[in-house]
DNA sequence: ATATAGTATTAGCATATTCTAATATTCAGA
DNA sequence: TCTGAATATTAGAATATGCTAATACTATAT
């Protein structure tokens, strides 16, 4: 059943369709972060990172490592930044040509 | 502000974050097609399929062209085809791991 | 054993998304 | 100008998501 791999694909895309989950995976591009790291560069209340990473989890973008009471994420498939740069790009070429920024913001 | 470039990223995967709307962009991997074509393609009712073409035409992922009653849709940044293919790569890889497809399929 | 710092979980409201059903619009040909 | 095929729009119910506030868990140090 193809059906399966383009839901899969799109829960992918889902977990990456989050501002604060992208600033997440972009903090943790060049090396694990512990959860009070992420806390400080992200703006978002802990319990809320803490959902957050939960998400990114489960869904195997991230992988946990506990040293002491502080537990360091990082990306479970560093590629995935290039699927992101490759996105920024055609934004960065959406944003130039346009013309009507206003339509997608909404 | 770079906290809008996330938000406008995060608008752009949300995009992507639907399993019919991916079938509809792979659909126009290697051309346009029309919207009865992609209705015979993607298995959804015309209104249906139509509501994503809007949503994808409004985030600027596809481009139109009249042709008489017809409306030709196609990818308005075909690289975002690798940014699929490299979340698909990754997919692969989860699923050759996996262990336990569970968590992720929910 | 207790306190504290670090992290996770839960409940619940507010908002967003998806689909179906019904209807509207637009164009080409008779 | 009427008809039918192609496409778009709308409303509304069902479901999903994000955030806050409160609370719980876990490890370390005293």
């Amino acid at each position: 059943m193809d059906k399966k791999i383009y839901e899969l694909h799109a829960e992918i895309c889902k977990t990456l369709a989050n501002s604060k989950r992208l600033e997440i995976i972009n903090a943790l591009r060049d090396g694990e972060k512990n959860v009070s790291e992420l806390v400080a560069i992200v703006n978002l209340s802990q319990s809320n990172i803490s959902q957050h990473l939960t998400i990114l989890r489960q869904k195997n973008i991230v992988s946990t490592r506990r040293d002491g009471s502080h537990i360091y994420y990082k990306l479970a498939y560093p590629e995935m930044i290039k699927a992101c740069e490759i996105i920024r790009d055609v934004l960065q070429k959406q944003l130039a040509e346009n013309t009507q920024l206003s339509k997608r913001v909404r």
